[in-house]
DNA sequence: CCTGTATATTCAACTCCTAA
DNA sequence: TTAGGAGTTGAATATACAGG
C-alpha cells in the first residue's frame, strides 16, 4: 500500500502507521476503500493531522463507502437467489404443465407434434369424467367455488369423500391410507381455510 | 354405568416452499 | 444458503353419544 506521500510533511507519521497496521492495510475493503482519491486523501490527512474533525471526516466517507458496498451486496446476492428461484419455479410449471405441442411441424411437414405422441396418461376417459364428481359440481356461490379451489389437492380430496360421498373420516383414511386422525385435521383445516376465504371476499368488498 | 365407535385435539416430527 | 411458515402425519388422549 503506498499512500499519495506529496505532502511530504508527515512521511514519518504514515510509514509509522503502515508498520504498525500491516494486517489492516491488506482488508480488502479497505484496499478498495483507499483507491479512491478522496478517501485516501482524507485518510492520509486523518493521520498526518489527527484531529476530531478529520477522524470523523474519515470515519463519516468509510461508513458511506461500507454501506454501498453491503447494499451492492444484498442487491446482488438476492438477484442471484431471485434468478435461482424463479428458474425452480419456472421448471417446475413446465413439468406441471407441459408446453403446448400444437406447434406445427415445420419442414413443410403437415401436423404437430402431439400427432407424433402417444401418451397413456393424456388419454380422456369418459368413465372417469362421468365417475368422478367433485363438490364443484354442487356449488352455485362463485365465492364459494373460488374458496374451494384455492384449497390443496388432500384438502379437496378429502372434502369431496366426505360431503359428495358421505364417508366417515375413518372410511376415508382407509382409501387414502391415511390415519382416521390426520383426514379429520385435513377435513378441519380444510373448512377453516373455506371460511377464512369467504370473510377475505366479504372483508375486500 | 360401561363399552364401543366416531370424531376432535394436542404434540412432536417431518417435508416443502418462499423470502431474504 | 438458510430461517421460518404452512401443511401433513401418526401417536396418544379426550370428548360425545348410542346401545346394552
Amino acid at each position: 500500500m503506498e499512500f499519495n506521500m506529496t505532502e511530504g510533511y508527515c512521511t514519518d507519521a504514515l510509514q509509522k502507521f503502515k508498520l504498525d497496521n500491516e494486517e489492516f492495510l491488506k482488508n480488502n475493503i479497505v484496499l478498495s476503500f483507499l483507491k479512491n482519491k478522496d478517501h485516501e486523501d482524507l485518510f492520509v490527512t486523518a493521520i498526518c493531522n489527527p484531529t476530531i474533525e478529520n477522524e470523523k471526516k474519515l470515519d463519516n466517507a468509510f461508513r458511506k463507502f461500507y454501506f454501498h458496498i453491503r447494499f451492492i451486496s444484498f442487491i446482488s446476492t438476492a438477484i442471484y437467489f431471485n434468478a435461482v428461484n424463479f428458474d425452480k419455479k419456472h421448471r417446475k410449471i413446465q413439468q406441471r404443465h407441459p408446453l403446448t405441442v400444437d406447434r406445427p411441424l415445420g419442414n413443410d411437414e403437415d401436423g404437430t407434434f402431439k400427432d407424433l405422441i402417444t401418451d397413456e396418461k393424456a388419454q380422456i376417459h369418459i368413465d372417469h369424467i362421468i365417475q368422478k364428481e367433485s363438490i364443484l359440481d354442487y356449488l352455485e356461490d362463485p365465492q364459494l367455488c373460488s374458496a374451494v379451489e384455492k384449497l390443496t389437492e388432500k384438502q379437496k380430496e378429502i372434502i369431496n369423500l366426505a360431503f359428495v360421498n358421505g364417508l366417515s373420516d375413518t372410511q376415508i383414511g382407509k382409501i387414502l391410507n391415511k390415519s382416521q386422525q390426520s383426514v379429520s385435521k385435513t377435513r378441519k383445516k380444510a373448512i377453516q381455510n373455506i371460511i377464512q376465504s369467504l370473510k377475505g371476499g366479504e372483508n375486500s368488498k
